[in-house]
DNA sequence: AAAAAAT
């Protein structure tokens, strides 16, 4: 078994299905994919689906669907998603996957005209996918007509199972009269949605790839610690020292969304914020910008957090703690995908560096700890690249031409400060980074002392003595929520 | 706090 690679062609799947998987390059299926279109009777099952970020969910419930659907007047299948660029991203995958069978899709999402929707469905879609407040529109005008759906999926389902979805979910579900099967797939599953899920799925099968499927082993975890009130400037300087090609910085608010991304944008860093009081069109268009270069920042709320597949992202940068672990999962699942290395950044200050220690004592991802990078490091660092430089030009043939006037230059006086304006011209060009250093030792200090422990004047990195004896317990107690009533 | 329907 583990000799043959099974393959797309070992499936069950129509020709013109297999032609249009191989001509977007897909040969062999990822695990998921394997797993769900290896289920027997898969059709005849309501489904939870829990494999990592990045592993090709989205084909995984496309693919057995699709198969089994004639192409016809109504639709038959309705995906729903809890962002607008995620719904047009899956509508995207299934739109040249059915394409062949004569099917076409239907975008039912909000903040774009509802005319072009109206005529998608009237010309006869055999696949919706959209977001749930624009598919209720729909059912409310009798545009859509919820008792011709058969499957129903949703995608991020622990997320669409969530208090904030829940009543517009409940509303769509209802008016469902002859739905066949629902799929829920996701990264994580939490506990807390569970009963849920045995609510709105009937005896669901579960797919669990592993007992760590949620964790991308192709993403490393870092942690910086910096001081509370010098966010942004630390944000410049892991910028400076991981170089990133590509990344997206998360944060915790939209303000503060569109503040970081205007600052780093004037820093010289292209930076590009998306947020949901953003208009659609400025958003898809930040969205494009960034899927399209290959360079670039983009500064998003948790609209970017789920499910966006975006090619090349060498980083994701979390200001602040995100609000759970699964929001840390998914934000860091914009990275390392289809196979592809990434690096995943979070950048806290010392307190909430101690509530996310107590965020990820259960998870099993390892995260190395670090004080944030300093100007005096950076300033190391750029001297490194430099002399990695100089062994370059070394070697370049064209430098034998100035060999005379080095020479000569060697012989001057001021050999040194000529030398030290040649490596000026040669050394990067931009923002030098803050000097952050005192001023998170002091916090660090403080925050020790609040605590009730004497301060340790060495650096943050210092995981292993949380363990020992009863500053376990301290630990434990400080990264309780507080009460409610306490506001 | 964010997201999702316009209004």
């Amino acid at each position: 078994m583990s000799i043959n690679t099974v393959r797309f062609s070992d499936f069950d799947l129509k020709p013109s299905i297999q032609e249009a998987i191989a001509q977007h390059g897909f040969e062999t299926p990822t695990p998921v994919q394997e797993a769900v279109l290896g289920l027997p009777d898969v059709l005849s099952t309501d489904l939870v689906v829990q494999a990592k970020t990045g592993s090709g969910k989205t084909l995984a419930f496309s693919l057995p669907l699709i198969n089994d659907l004639v192409a016809g007047g109504v639709p038959r299948i309705l995906v729903l998603a809890p962002t607008r660029e995620l719904a047009q991203q899956t509508a995207g995958e299934m739109e040249w996957l059915g394409r062949p069978l004569g099917m076409s899709v239907a975008v039912l999402v909000g903040g774009v005209p509802i005319g072009p929707q109206i005529s998608q469905l009237r010309r006869g879609a055999s696949l919706v996918v959209g977001t749930p407040g624009r598919v209720i529109d729909h059912l409310e005008r009798g545009t859509l007509n919820a008792a011709t759906i058969e499957s129903l999926i949703l995608d991020e389902g622990d997320h669409m199972l969530d208090l904030g979805f829940r009543d517009e979910l409940e509303s769509i579900l209802k008016r469902m009269t002859a739905i066949k099967r629902t799929w829920l797939f996701s990264a994580t599953i939490p506990d807390s949605v569970r009963y849920l899920v045995r609510r709105y799925l009937k005896d669901p099968r579960k797919l669990t790839l592993s007992v760590d499927e949620t964790v991308n082993d192709d993403i490393s975890h870092k942690a910086f610690v910096c001081p509370s009130r010098r966010r942004y400037e630390a944000l410049v300087n892991v910028l400076l020292w991981e170089r990133p090609e590509r990344a997206i910085v998360f944060c915790a608010t939209k303000v503060e969304t569109a503040d970081v991304a205007l600052r780093l944008a004037q820093a010289g860093f292209g930076a590009h914020p998306i947020h949901g009081d953003m208009g659609q069109r400025e958003r898809n268009h930040a969205l494009e910008m960034f899927r399209s270069s290959t360079t670039g920042i983009l500064v998003a709320t948790d609209v970017a957090a789920r499910g966006l597949d975006v090619t090349g992202v060498t980083h994701v940068i979390q200001l602040g703690l995100p609000s759970n672990i699964e929001a840390y999962v998914h934000r860091s699942g914009r990275t390392g995908r289809a196979g592809h290395s990434g690096i995943s950044v979070t950048l806290l200050s010392p307190v909430e560096a101690r509530r996310m220690k107590g965020l990820v004592r259960s998870f099993s991802v390892q995260i190395n700890w670090f004080p944030v990078p300093d100007r005096g490091d950076l300033e190391k660092l750029e001297h490194l690249r430099l002399n990695e430089e100089l062994d370059k030009l070394a070697a370049l043939p064209d430098g034998k031409d100035y060999g005379e006037l080095a020479r000569a230059i060697l012989e001057r006086d001021d050999a040194v400060e000529v030398t030290a304006g040649l490596l000026a011209r040669l050394a990067f060009e931009g923002p030098r980074g803050y000097s952050l250093k005192a001023e998170l030792e002091a916090e660090q200090d403080r925050a020790n002392r609040d605590r009730g422990r004497r301060p340790d004047p060495r650096s943050s990195n210092r995981r292993s003595e949380y363990r020992g004896d009863r500053s376990r317990n301290f630990a434990a107690s400080g990264s309780r929520p507080r009460p409610r009533g306490a506001r």
